[in-house]
DNA sequence: GTCTATAGGCAGATAGAC
DNA sequence: GTCTATCTGCCTATAGAC
């Protein structure tokens, strides 16, 4: 299995059905609806992901490799860990600007009717961030730039859901600034200097 | 329009639905899941409940009308508003315990997919539970059981925003012991005692 | 208020020509 | 790799008898 899509057409079809999960969610979407888009009949998307659990896990697996490049192009920053923080915060943000809401997140919400691999996937999604955020903690208490009592993880894994809830509550509100108001105060809380 | 299911039998439907929901999400679910659990055919569910979507409004108003009277219980207890934030979080973790998502939550992922009297529904919902929460966090800071900056109401958005988070995640984990430890940190981060 | 029967459409998926 | 054609099954919803 490669690590990344084979052609340029299964390349677009993962571009049409991310966004297509990321708004309505895994069950509300169809082959019928990328077709429509693209142009493409459903049985020639079927000929690039034979089933639609592929085609979720495909979409878990290249969402979790651009969101891992993301993250380590953060830590390459040098920046202190409070920035890294809201450069973090800012990945969210940056999806819900696009009206969509992060694709773990809203396939957590289908989780009980997922194909195991695609919860596997959602789980090591989550367990990504909470490992680089748990790095960033840490390594943050060390410098004196961040403040926090107890073990770095559990506050990586309220960070990971706080800022999951406050994408799903903002984007129904359809107001960005309700997930900017959390964030920030997510952060000011963990900031020595503020 | 009643304000309760006219009859027994509309209750019944409604349970199952109501959990149907909260575990599978709301387009996931269908008539004859119910039809089969109950044993009553699909064409006696519509005599009751004409369109999935009066169905699924009913659902959420029934939702909101009994947690509506849950937190006026709360109040009534009369007990410190630290102790009243930590039955409301009760409220959230007895639901998580049953395994399921909030029923509001769950829909705000399908959010984009609801019909616009659902959503409405949603909407009201979380400003239900944000108004009382802004409500005992003032209670609480006047009588200095409380303590945080700014409004009241952001720091409501934030908390339901981080308790919906937090369900979501620990459901897919399946660890409630993931959500407990939010609810713990977001009330111990408020109390003046501790 | 429940039933049988069915409409009409869409779902995911496959066969086989080109 | 894309197409036409089709399968099978499930979906929401309705008609009308009992």
């Amino acid at each position: 299995m490669p690590p990344s899509p084979r052609t340029d057409t299964a390349a677009r079809i993962l571009d049409v059905a991310e966004r297509l999960v990321q708004v309505q969610g895994f069950n509300a979407f169809s082959y019928a609806d990328i077709s429509a888009e693209l142009g493409i009949r459903k049985a020639s998307l079927h000929h690039h992901f034979a089933t639609k659990a592929k085609l979720g896990k495909a979409l878990i697996t290249r969402y979790q490799d651009r969101f891992r490049d993301a993250l380590a192009e953060i830590r390459r920053g040098a920046s202190d860990a409070p920035t890294q923080l809201k450069t973090y915060a800012r990945l969210y943000g940056n999806v819900l600007r696009k009206q969509r809401m992060c694709l773990c997140g809203v396939l957590a919400a289908d989780f009980e009717t997922l194909p195991r691999a695609m919860r596997d996937g959602v789980l090591s999604f989550f367990a990504l961030n909470e490992e680089w955020l748990t790095n960033v903690l840490e390594e943050g208490r060390r410098a004196k730039t961040l403040r926090f009592e107890g073990s770095a993880a559990p506050i990586a894994a309220f960070l990971v859901s706080s800022l999951e809830g406050a994408m799903l509550l903002a984007r129904s509100y359809g107001r960005v600034s309700r997930f900017e108001s959390v964030a920030k105060k997510l952060i000011g809380d963990l900031a020595m200097v503020s």
